[in-house]
DNA sequence: CTCGAGTAAAGCGAGTACCT
DNA sequence: AGGTACTCGCTTTACTCGAG
């Protein structure tokens, strides 16, 4: 997780990380901004774009950043493996690589992070019981009373919720619904391309590099390629050294 | 200040379902 | 029927906090 900063401590490197959070977070947007999202089907939305990082393994310091474009049927807007709002300082990945882009953007977690008083107790896994269908939600509420996200369940077969959060120009109510759209499995399309790919390509340099592979008994390479949003365009970005949320030199879009 | 316990998140792999 | 891909739960790792 750290970046190979020119000489500088860790300690040092997470506060400039701290700092510059900080500043960003008074730039995040959390209304729509553009006409597509107030529209029910989203027509005008062109293009939707998954980030996911993938970490190297015995390498700390590097980090594979991959960045897929999907067609989408009819925006142009991000989606991160992460959250948004839904954070301990109020600023996640999905809001700093909006804020950085200028970029509506959408925070999605696959587990609940416990922060504000969010806390995967039994309640909460009452009202998730209580999402029958793909598309219902409900609101994750902090303990200072603001709705940080919403748990939605992205797919009628699967169980487990998806974790959405504003990451910036954009309402949490469409982030929810375009979400939704986007999912022909549990995981939202761009997502699950952005992480496939980007494991993908580390396991390939690895080979490169002579590292042995590790056993490629569930290589995603081939994965169905029929997802709802058509024409994957894949931008690996490759191995980049940056602040995992997205700092100065993170992924180039 | 150091060490250990507790907690949360990420990674990995088994089971299962679907497709050819 | 065999291969491929998805979900979910267990394990591992990292981090935080409190006690000595």
């Amino acid at each position: 997780m750290a970046r190979k900063a020119a000489g500088k401590p860790p300690e040092e490197i997470l506060l400039d990380w701290k700092r510059e959070q900080a500043s960003l977070k008074a730039r995040v947007v959390d209304r729509d901004t553009e006409a597509w999202q107030r529209d029910p089907a989203f027509s005008g939305l062109q293009r939707v774009g998954g980030v996911d990082v993938s970490f190297v393994k015995d390498d700390s310091g590097s980090a594979c950043a991959s960045l897929v474009v999907l067609s989408y049927p009819e925006l142009e807007v991000l989606f991160v493996d992460g959250n948004g709002v839904l954070h301990h300082r109020g600023f996640g990945v999905a809001c700093h690589l909006g804020v950085l882009t200028d970029l509506p953007c959408i925070g999605v977690a696959k587990k609940l992070l416990q922060v504000d008083g969010l806390e995967n107790n039994a309640l909460h896994k009452e009202k998730i019981q209580l999402l029958k269908a793909g598309g219902d939600s409900f609101p994750l509420m902090g303990g200072s009373g603001t709705v940080l996200g919403r748990a939605l369940r992205s797919h009628d077969h699967s169980t487990k919720p998806l974790y959405v959060s504003v990451g910036h120009k954009i309402s949490l109510e469409a982030a929810v619904r375009l979400t939704h759209s986007c999912c022909k499995f549990r995981i939202p399309e761009p997502v699950r391309q952005a992480d496939i790919r980007s494991r993908d390509y580390i396991r390939r340099t690895q080979e490169v590099q002579g590292v042995p592979a590790p056993p490629s008994g569930r290589s995603k390479e081939a994965q169905r390629p029929k997802a709802c949003p058509q024409g994957v365009s894949e931008e690996p970005a490759g191995t980049s050294k940056g602040t995992p949320t997205g700092g100065k030199a993170c992924p180039r879009f």
